[in-house]
DNA sequence: AACTCCAGCCACTT
DNA sequence: TGCAAGTGGCTGGAGTT
């Protein structure tokens, strides 16, 4: 039989011994259909140098012999093929070894240990990353498919009667569909409200699931509402019951959750188990599975899982205002909604009237989940397509993963091995390897400036390994026919690496990522829509992750020489652009790895572009500088030592009156609101106006309000982090005494749990900070001397200190020395 | 007890 | 394990006077 098929989700299952694919979508009539299928299995042998075709035979023959028979599985080596292919760009000769079992790989592997090899390669990766490259079944892309329908079959021992799907299709062939209609996937959005954090220490009260036009509150605590998308069950157990009942009754492709990954669906499943039922979610009755490692990950057989807050954390967060990834924060960002107001209480402790209220609490939840859903679909539905994997898989991997997983499934074009994941002695080695010398920060003049301009490389690191040819694989020890890098120091002994000028893939495959990145830019910017951006947004995501890719420590095409040598021609260039502007007699006033600021000294903005344009001339490759803008005005000022201008710390404003601040106090979460907020003031006064005396006036009114205590303790509160479990903390800081406290009084505290205290009057001897912190709930008078000294003075003081006003003696008058001086 | 110095830490910028 | 290095500036603790 034929049938249009869009590929969404992906998973595999061994039958006799062999593996296969099952692969979960939809046609145009949006049945549910899963393909079974299977690819060939192997690995590579790379053989060393000019080992004689009489030998390879003889190697491809004792290969040929190899049996495995554990695990309960027996797998042999079923054919050898001998192949000319490239590794790192070398051409290379390589054994191509199928076998029964993709799990058995690896044991295949070692027992191929005969000196004519170099290397064995391509054991490690996953069957369905295999299963996509060879068979370029491409996720969330349209197919016309050709097969065999199993209804009723005893093929793959009756699979196709356990899969709760319209169709089971064996697959022959497949063709691409010319037109790739818009995929509207069918989601459901849920979301668990629970008596306590942990499963083991409180029931499931109720769940809510969102869908399109469907709306449903489940639970078991029966009380008054009018909302008719309320129901009750008669205990848990039976609200575990619903919950699959209704999301098998729904059957959606995208099942979405807001960190339920970490809570939701553990918390369900541990429920179930407790109630000593099943949670048959999966298409084929399975249980969900939740995968251990450092983050948990949870998977439902047929149906994807998502976890939109990782997607967010790794997509998104960089480029958000937001200080928490909370739904709440979140969704005031991006919905301009929030989470019903509602104060989550012990069941117990619930007044009737209230659970109301709580049903409204819980439903609007997955309300909000489901529309960051859609909101984000296009990103994730563009990310999957551009990587191919599947959306669980986009969902979820972090940076590096992500531009792994497009190389590898574009190795094939280039004809290449793939390089293998590093091992853990190797990953601890590239870790104790050291670190090499980053970026170039040019050190501030301090002042107010007039009339600047700004200039930066576009995609600096990314634009330098194109054209200089840089990776893995081009390193060369050959200076002849090479890009030599500037030379590098480390540990006292200076060198150069090389690079070869023949293209690599590395580099070949960055500057397709590249040049699609300006592509799908321009065709944003022409026809602006949420898949135009998302394309655009995706191509310039990876292109920014490559060189960070480059020096991670798991990555498969680590290089630390790469690495060095990418950041060495960072510093060469942005320093060279400096003088170059200087020499022009422009005052350069900042710059910061790919940036350069500069006053421009009367010059007319023509004649600044035609600076532009001659540095650009000069420029190799693909390296481009760019206008940033011009500016107004710009703030600069001292560290706190008073000496030296502070980097990474200014103040901007446009022509257009656009503010860009950037490292001081009013961005950092970890200062208070009143001290950010403050600070944001006194910064647009002197941009804006350029009047640092009513800057001055506005600060001695908010100093008069702190020591007459008008100020509200929202202001006051310090927001933190924690970065690693509480017992691995040498220090003890005020972060880590205030989420010592949290847990005493039973708030759970994670890593990455935001940490909020403020500092309280304290009558003790102590003078340690955290003697006097307390929690936003604990009773106590704000500490003036504290809030004074360390956070209002502190982030307004460089500021005036530009304008030789001295803060401190104006407000506390200048001979009085000892504290006594704010009363 | 009062000081200096810096490790440890977090949140930034690029 | 899940992209990099550089920077500012706080806090607490060790060491010194």
């Amino acid at each position: 039989m034929e049938m249009e098929f869009i590929p969404i989700d992906y998973d595999y299952f061994d039958y006799e011994g062999r593996n296969y694919v099952k692969v979960y979508g939809r046609n145009k009539e949006y049945k549910k259909i899963c393909i079974i299928d299977s690819c060939p299995i192997y690995l590579w042998a790379i053989l060393k140098d000019g080992v004689t075709e009489k030998l390879t035979k003889e190697l491809v023959k004792e290969i040929e012999t190899i049996k495995l028979d554990t695990k309960g599985r027996k797998t042999k080596v079923e054919k050898v093929e001998i192949h000319e292919k490239n590794f790192l760009g070398k051409k290379v000769k390589a054994l191509k070894i199928f076998a029964t079992n993709h799990k058995d790989l690896q044991d295949v592997a070692s027992q191929i240990d005969s000196p004519l090899v170099d290397k064995r390669r391509g054991y490690d990766l996953n069957y369905v990353t295999t299963y996509i490259i060879e068979k370029k079944l491409y996720p969330l892309t349209w197919y016309k498919i050709f097969g065999e329908l199993l209804h009723n079959s005893n093929e793959f021992g009756g699979m196709d009667q356990i899969l709760n799907v319209d169709f089971v299709i064996k697959l022959n062939r497949k063709k691409i569909e010319k037109k790739q209609e818009n995929f509207v996937p069918k989601t459901l959005a849920y979301d668990l409200e629970t008596d306590s954090l942990k499963p083991e220490n409180g029931e499931i009260l109720m769940f809510s699931l969102v869908g399109k036009n469907y709306k449903k509150v489940v639970s078991w605590k029966k009380s008054k509402t009018d909302n008719k998308n309320v129901v009750f069950v008669e205990n848990e157990k039976e609200l575990l019951k619903k919950f699959v009942e209704l999301v098998k009754e729904y059957s959606p492709d995208f099942l979405i959750g807001y960190n339920s990954d970490h809570f939701d669906l553990p918390f369900l499943k541990e429920r179930a188990k407790k109630n000593k039922i099943k949670l048959p979610l999966g298409i084929d009755n399975s249980d969900p599975k939740i995968s251990r490692g450092k983050t948990l990950a949870g998977k439902i057989s047929g149906i994807t899982h998502i976890d939109l807050i990782k997607f967010i954390r790794t997509a998104y967060a960089q480029y958000m205002q937001s200080e928490t990834l909370s739904l709440n924060e979140v969704s005031k960002e991006f919905l301009n909604d929030a989470k019903k107001d509602f104060k989550i209480k012990h069941s117990s402790k619930i007044e009737e009237k209230s659970w109301k209220n709580y049903y409204e609490y819980n439903l609007h939840d997955s309300v909000l989940t489901l529309k960051l859903f859609e909101k984000f679909w296009p990103d994730l539905l563009e990310f999957t397509k551009i990587i191919k994997e599947p959306t669980f898989e986009i969902s979820r991997n972090g940076l590096s993963k992500q531009i792994e997983s497009y190389l590898l499934h574009n190795l094939e074009k280039y004809n290449e091995i793939p390089e293998k994941r590093p091992t853990n002695n190797e990953i601890g080695f590239r870790q104790n390897s050291g670190g090499v010398e980053g970026a170039f920060v040019y050190e501030p003049k301090p002042g107010l400036y007039k009339e600047l301009v700004m200039f930066d490389f576009t995609s600096m690191h990314t634009s330098i390994i194109i054209s200089y040819n840089i990776s893995k694989g081009t390193l060369t020890t050959n200076k002849k026919n090479s890009y030599e890098s500037p030379e590098i120091e480390k540990d006292g002994i200076k060198k150069k690496y090389y690079f070869a000028k023949e293209p690599g893939f590395f580099p070949l495959l960055l500057k397709e990522i590249f040049e699609k990145r300006k592509q799908y830019k321009k065709e944003y910017k022409k026809n602006p829509n949420v898949i135009t951006k998302a394309r655009s947004n995706a191509f310039k995501v990876l292109s920014a992750s490559a060189h960070g890719y480059i020096g991670f420590y798991g990555a498969r095409y680590y290089s630390l020489e790469s690495s060095s040598a990418i950041l060495a021609f960072v510093r060469q260039f942005n320093k060279e652009t400096i003088e170059k502007i200087e020499k022009k007699k422009h005052k350069v006033i900042y710059g910061d790895t790919d940036s350069v600021a500069f006053t421009r000294n009367e010059s007319s903005k023509k004649e600044i572009k035609k600076l532009l344009k001659k540095l650009n001339d000069d420029l190799p490759g693909v390296m481009h500088l760019e206008l940033e803008d011009f500016f107004k005005r710009g703030l600069w000022v001292t560290t706190r030592s008073g000496k030296i201008g502070a980097k990474k710390k200014y103040a901007l404003i446009s022509e257009n009156d656009i503010i860009k601040i950037r490292g001081f106090e009013t961005v950092r979460r970890d200062w208070c609101p009143l001290a950010r907020k403050t600070q944001d003031k006194i910064l647009r006064l002197i941009l804006i106006e350029g009047n640092e005396k009513k800057a001055l006036e506005y600060v001695k009114e908010i100093i008069n309000k702190i020591k007459t205590r008008e100020i509200k303790k929202e202001e006051l509160m310090i927001k933190s982090q924690l970065k690693k479990p509480i017992a691995e903390y040498k220090a003890i800081s005020p972060t880590v005494v205030a989420a010592k406290k949290m847990k005493e009084k039973g708030i759970p505290v994670n890593v990455g749990s935001p940490i909020e205290y403020y500092i309280a009057e304290y009558n003790g001897k102590s003078k340690l900070v955290r003697d006097k912190i307390k929690l936003p709930d604990e009773k106590n008078k704000y500490n003036i001397e504290y809030y004074l000294e360390k956070q209002m003075l502190p982030s307004v003081e460089n500021i005036f200190q530009v304008f030789n006003i001295n803060i401190k003696e104006i407000t506390e008058g200048k001979k009085q020395e000892k504290l006594g001086k704010w009363f």
